[in-house]
DNA sequence: ATGACTGCAAAGACTTTGCATCTTT
DNA sequence: AAAGATGCAAAGTCTTTGCAGTCAT
């Protein structure tokens, strides 16, 4: 027998919240997100709805930043770009390898590939520019030392 | 000034240990490993060695696999398949992207990025099968029912 | 001797889970 | 009414950290 599902309005919620930003959220950012309108809203079923859409499919996981698992609600084949300092993720639309990569891959290894990640590391545009900013203040200290 | 750095044996045989395997070794791994030999050693030290050695670059993560960072002591350009069924990390030596790629990333969005990690998903050689396997008696059973 | 490294154990951070209660169907 | 979903809080995992003692230079 299928184990029925029952849509409430709360898990509702949680999807549109991760499907209605790009800033691919912690399970803590969805709670606090939330929290206004369903003051009642426990982190625990944030955490288990997010389980529940990643087995359904609706969302995936992007991995581990900074110690937090981030989600994405967008299925499309992307790539994503992670800053270093700011922990910020970034979706890169155009940016992902062949779509016959997996197959080439099974094959040449003997797996069963099913998807893959391509993810850059680096620096934000806000994180690159006060990085710099502090460097040239460090100079300057040094020099006038 | 700088900071002067000690090589123990322990921090020596840490790096050796992860330098020569290529399971892509936990914290935890490693701290098995070496237990034998060292009966004293800490895992607290383990952790602050594996920091350290990322720091200046002796080795590098690859990530979070089944809620425990695994490291990798090859530096040379390679991508990664990670199994979702047993968590086993291979290495893939003849697949990564252009080496432009970072740079085109980092014009086309503005970004400073530094590296990029391309990681397969799926099922490993022996996990592929035994879930055929079960699957095969599933089938046995349902259809025999 | 100095300062870096380590062991130990406590603390921290994130996530999972058991159970009673509430909701959806 | 039945079964799924949730709240709450405890527990679980992995990792970090403070402090006192040890070791390399």
């Amino acid at each position: 027998m299928e184990r029925a599902i029952r849509y409430s309005q709360k898990r509702a919620d949680i999807l549109a919240a991760i499907q209605g930003t790009d800033c691919h959220p912690s399970a803590e950012w969805v709670y606090q997100q939330l929290k206004p309108s369903h003051p009642g809203l426990s982190l625990g079923t944030v955490y288990r709805n997010l389980i529940f859409f990643r087995q359904q499919g609706l969302i995936q996981s992007v991995g581990v930043v900074g110690g937090q698992e981030r989600f994405d609600g967008t299925l499309t084949p992307h790539s994503h770009f992670v800053c270093d300092s700011c922990g910020s993720v970034l979706d890169l639309p155009g940016i992902h390898p062949d779509g016959d990569l997996d197959q080439t891959v099974s094959r040449q290894y003997g797996l069963s590939v099913q998807r893959h990640e391509l993810t850059f590391h680096g620096l934000c545009q806000s994180c690159a520019q006060s990085q710099s900013n502090q460097s040239d203040q460090n100079n300057k200290e040094e020099t006038s030392a």
